[in-house]
RNA sequence: GACUUGGUAGCUCAGCUGGUAGAGCACCUCACUUUUAAUGAGGUGGUCCUGGGUUCGAAUCCCAGCCAGGUCACCA
């Protein structure tokens, strides 16, 4: 027990100490440093700043964020969840008979920033015209026993000591948005994007839904899914790596529109625009096809744009990027001649391939025509197009679940919408044909025993029986909210747009090292004993040993004593 | 996965060819009743990411590993 006492208080900072001591010194005071009592609120800093009314009677609440003691008054900054609003501590005006404890003490001496704290008081301004709280009285909500970051900002606003680093930032993100204001706003868009989505999907009589996660077969996107077991049923089980074919059953099944912001999650590598578990938004629509689906597309994008930003502009890295409607519409052929001068229009498969190898794009032979046709665009064409363009018309091949374009078999019906160079929308005449959506998963199967590692491996037979029930004709879409939002709020890694990106875990340092533990447990059965004698019993070498003995003294587990000329090891 | 940069006090960072670990802010003590990066004086605070190696001596050099960022590849 005495053991555990020691180290653990050894890992804590001094600065942790201390506020651990104010605890126990308020308690001494009679002051519950965590009440229980609901505190009556009236107002907010951004309230308040507002409209400011001098002489108005507020109670507010928050953290405290910085001071500036001047002996028996004191400017402080409250933080709530709006923003920051200036405080003014006075003795006389908070202690205003002879026991100046609340101030001197409480005030002064027991609370730090980063306590949660609720005030009543006063609207007034200083002399400089700050507009200012004159405490009356206040009250401790909430201690803090770990020290903030504190980035300050100077009169250029130029800010210092900032809480920057990105792996403390994304692994205390709660201390993150605490201290930095603008990572907040990055989430306050994020949510105003989802919002703005509903709104607009849901005035005109779209439909939101909700699909299962969990499923036994993991279709409509080629990814490696997740697996786990489910213990009663003694089956396995995939995290969805889509949700298209439960919300096309739905269709089937008689909605007109329906939609779902569907979090998916892909077994695969991780890099500053993959996250295993990511957002993606799927509306499909009935008596629609995709012609309809890019007007919709690029309206919905006009005003979500304007809905999170007030504009339809959008800065991102070294880009302009307007997502005013409309946007340009080019043909996947179209876009490959224009950049590589190259006509894929009636060739055959042998000569894309050797167009290709012309191109210095690597191939190889399980390589279909279309796949071959998409590395093509990948390597040369993707990149070029920054502001928002349809590319229109992908391979068969590529799009197991499109519907045939109606004036090339060879073709679909799918555009993807290009910003930046990067996909953020993917879109289909959604394929409604029983027996060719049969034959193309068959032949995706076919891909995926070719080595095709993109191509689909399993065959979801329910869906089919749903398509064989009939499915009027639909045009479908997805949007990656993540990479959308990152375009809105110009952040290149999607870590930033994520509360919780996932990390590594961290990994939890040892209370005791394996030669620290051996010397203990020598102590254990003889104490004290010469520090000859433990060296000698240990067997450990002259370094490690000193590094061992040194930890211990030094969280003062074991101590080292000179009695009569002889140094004797004995626990604390 | 490859390459690359980094990990030193609560935060931001310095630390040269190896020689007793530093600064600013924060924190603690004192002074200061309208300041705002408040101010003045004094002080405390370190597993230099981890483990090996070289060396009389390693934050520093070498090897291995961990974690993170970036670039590229792969992948939606």
């Amino acid at each position: 027990m005495q053991t555990y006492f020691y180290i653990t208080h050894m890992q804590l900072s001094e600065l942790e100490l201390i506020r651990r001591e104010k605890l126990s010194q308020l308690r001494a005071l009679g002051i519950n440093p965590y009440p229980a009592d609901l505190y009556p609120v009236d107002n907010t800093s951004k309230k308040l700043k507002e409209s400011f009314e001098e002489g108005k009677k507020v109670i507010i609440a928050g953290r405290l964020m910085s001071r500036r003691i001047q002996g028996k008054a004191s400017f402080a900054e409250l933080q709530d969840a709006d923003g920051k609003i200036q405080v003014y501590f006075n003795r006389d005006e908070i202690c205003p008979g002879e026991d100046k404890t609340l101030y001197n003490e409480v005030y002064k001496k027991l609370l730090d920033i980063g306590d949660f704290i609720g005030i009543e008081g006063e609207l007034f301004k200083t002399q400089v015209g700050e507009k200012t709280v004159m405490v009356k009285n206040f009250m401790l909500l909430s201690k803090a026993l770990k020290p903030l970051p504190q980035p300050r900002v100077d009169a250029d606003g130029k800010v210092h000591d900032a809480f920057t680093d990105p792996e403390q930032r994304y692994r205390q993100r709660y201390a993150d948005l605490v201290v930095n204001p603008h990572v907040k706003e990055v989430f306050v868009k994020r949510t105003k994007l989802f919002n703005a989505m509903r709104s607009f999907f849901n005035e005109r009589g779209y439909f939101e839904v909700e699909t299962p996660i969990l499923q036994p077969i993991p279709g409509g996107a080629a990814a490696k899914p997740f697996v786990t077991h489910h213990n009663s049923l003694d089956i396995p089980l995939y995290m969805r790596i889509a949700n298209e074919l439960y919300l096309k059953r739905l269709i089937v099944g008689g909605f007109d529109g329906v939609y779902e912001f569907s979090k998916n999650f892909r077994n695969e590598g991780m890099d500053r625009t993959h996250n295993p578990e990511f957002t993606a938004m799927e509306i499909y629509v009935s008596y629609k096809d995709y012609n309809w689906m890019m007007d919709f597309c690029e309206q919905l994008l006009e005003f979500c744009a304007k809905e999170v930003n007030g504009t339809s502009k959008a800065t991102f890295g070294k880009h302009e990027v307007d997502f005013k409607a409309p946007y340009p519409r080019v043909t996947m052929a179209q876009a490959i001649e224009k950049y590589t001068g190259f006509d894929i229009t009636g060739k055959t498969e042998d000569e894309i391939r050797e167009a290709a190898l012309q191109m210095k794009i690597e191939v190889d032979d399980s390589m279909g025509k279309g796949k071959l046709i998409d590395e093509i665009f990948g390597e040369k064409c993707e990149a070029n197009f920054i502001q928002p363009t349809f590319i229109t018309d992908y391979p068969k091949e590529m799009s197991p679940l499109c519907k045939e374009h109606r004036d090339n078999p060879e073709l679909t019906e799918r555009f993807e919408l290009m910003v930046c160079g990067k996909e953020v929308a993917n879109a289909y005449s959604e394929l409604n044909d029983p027996i060719d959506q049969r034959e193309r998963f068959e032949a995706q199967l076919e891909l995926a025993n070719r080595g095709d590692e993109e191509a689909t491996a399993f065959i979801d037979y329910d869906f089919l029986r749903a398509l064989e029930y009939g499915m009027p004709p639909t045009s479908g879409m997805g949007i990656g909210m993540d990479r959308l939002i990152m375009f809105l709020t110009n952040n290149a890694s999607i870590q930033e747009v994520l509360f919780f990106p996932q990390m590594r875990p961290e990994k939890k340092k040892v209370d005791m090292t394996e030669d620290e533990k051996l010397i203990f447990n020598i102590l254990k059965v003889e104490n004290p004993i010469a520090l000859e004698a433990l060296k000698t019993k240990t067997g450990l070498s002259n370094k490690k040993w000193d590094k061992a003995i040194k930890g211990l003294t030094k969280s003062k587990v074991a101590s080292v004593e000179k009695t009569d000329g002889n140094l004797v090891v004995k626990t604390s």
